[in-house]
DNA sequence: CTGAAAGCGCTTACAG
DNA sequence: CTGAAAGCGCTTACAG
């Protein structure tokens, strides 16, 4: 029917007679008629929603605040675009690729997926519009698009402030259920290379693999064999530290050094205030929202590569090495 | 086609040749046939998929960890039923109520609507199943379906905390741009209820109206008029009070209580720690998620009422009222 | 200028 | 026991 082009402005090129729009419109108002989104979808074969892919299920919490920031940049965008957002577990992931590219979505967006590089090949192939958010540095396929986050450059800021403070051995804290995750061991190589780079040498930086709340700590500090400073991997990681240093009595920075990676506004409850390396998560995820509703409405197939820089938030969390 | 009776298990009583079917299967390998979730949905009129209404845009931010919390929440109990999870903005709402009820959802779940009444009538007229989360004593229409928090509870633990530690003079301070949120209103007013009931008299609870960063503490201590505790409604408003007591050089709790609602893990990285009252945000939101797919399969139209109890963390930032 | 018909990709009731 | 046909509610190309 005729309908249609009255009630969602479609059709353009097609008139109608003025009074027959009317009684349609009073018609549809009477039997509070509402248009079914399913089979436009169907029929259009586009469904104006866009997938979250995430590669760990326990996403949102945790002590950070970076899913909240992600989160935030994702709707904000999306909505804003008219689009809408879906979340999607691992579940559905490795189990079964198949329901990715069953029809409901227009796009994906991989959050930090590293694991199951078959379902990412999958989507590419089934010309599903995906964009990877990750680390730069993690994406290899130079066909792939993403939007990533300088990890080497944050690395960097990290080692040469403190090695600007003086420090001369640090130890770089992998949380233990992380050592799957390579991100933490590329931030650890990307850390030892700067630290080298500044002119440090290798035993300078030891690798401590750490129960992610960082119960080793009390153990590990009599034992430090002049460790001045700490690195975590992740600000969780960080946070943890600190306060285990708290419990034992060492004083940060006094004592001891700590840094964390993926500052977020937590860093600034904690005591003393967290140095951190920065990625400006809500602004990445907004822009690789935007970037891959881009893709969607574009079908020129050139692969979008995107790297966002980082930053080096100094707090109170770090300081010269102490005396001896 | 008998096709999707084999690849998709369906028709049960429906039988077909072994070889029929082995040829199907392996042609489908072939082609690398995806059945399309929109066509079935279309079809069989539901979609397995839950839309999350909230009321206020920024949603993940704030220095809370309460969206983090009820998004695990919804998103574990979801998945294990094989439901998605789709985010929706108010934007949808107040504007376009009709997008909510265009055959995307099998169910929606209002996350702390307030606001938009008409929106919710809307959707209960619909038959579309729908249950809020909210403050129980929020819910007046006792027809609808709710998942509630003990915010009378709450606000009596608070308040019999205070008086017996030995309080008489306390503020209870309401972040300005909440002010159109009658939860802040309705804490206020239990709590005040209870402080009469523990025998205290109404003018030792005053209302105080900050902004939310707590900016206004500064003019207000010096003039605080034998004040010794502060309520904040909300989490982040105590945080923020601790920030700014500590900035004034204010011994949190030996010059002054502070005590929050909504306890999360935050609060244990403040200093001091936070005392605040605590809903378990997660373990609500699953409820409310496995409540709502119930009520999505079931066809018994009885309305869910089901109320959290609340409770008190006490933690450092509370103590018996300075001696003078 | 407008109405009737085809088709999106499934599922299921029905005919053979 | 199996295949062909109808129909979910839209959109759009086509016929009148």
């Amino acid at each position: 029917m005729s309908v249609s082009k009255v009630l969602h402005g479609r059709g353009v090129n097609v008139r109608i007679g003025a009074e027959t729009a009317e009684t349609i419109r009073r018609v549809a108002k009477e039997l509070e008629y509402r248009p079914n989104v399913i089979a436009r979808n169907l029929r259009s074969k586009q469904t104006n929603t866009i997938g979250l892919v995430f590669d760990e299920t326990p996403l949102f919490g945790g002590t950070t605040r970076y899913f909240s920031d992600l989160m935030n940049g994702v709707t904000r965008a999306a909505f804003s675009e008219g689009y809408s957002v879906m979340l999607c577990d691992s579940l559905i992931g490795p189990k079964d690729s198949n329901r990715l590219s069953d029809g409901r979505f227009d796009g994906l967006l991989w959050v930090r997926m590293t694991a199951g590089q078959q379902i990412l090949q999958d989507a590419f192939r089934l010309n599903l519009p995906s964009l990877l958010f990750a680390d730069a540095s993690l994406v290899t396929d130079p066909s792939t698009s993403f939007i990533g986050w300088d990890n080497q450059g944050a690395a960097r800021q990290v080692a040469e402030h403190l090695y600007s403070l003086g420090h001369r051995k640090v130890g770089f804290v992998i949380a233990e259920h992380s050592i799957v995750n390579p991100e933490a061991r590329v931030r650890a190589g990307h850390f030892r290379e700067s630290w080298l780079r500044c002119g440090g040498s290798n035993d300078q930086v030891e690798t401590l693999i750490w129960a992610a709340n960082a119960s080793d700590f009390e153990d590990w500090y009599p034992n430090r064999k002049g460790v001045t400073a700490l690195v975590s991997w992740s600000e969780s990681g960080a946070i943890s530290i600190l306060e285990r240093a708290r419990a034992c009595n060492v004083q940060v920075p006094a004592d001891l050094s700590v840094v964390g990676f993926d500052s977020s506004s937590l860093c600034d409850l904690t005591q003393p205030k967290l140095t951190a390396a920065r990625q400006p998560v809500e602004e990445m995820a907004a822009k690789a929202t935007e970037f891959l509703i881009r893709m969607i409405h574009s079908s020129d197939t050139d692969p979008l590569h995107f790297v966002f820089p980082s930053s080096l938030d100094i707090r109170e969390s770090t300081a010269r090495p102490p005396q001896r």
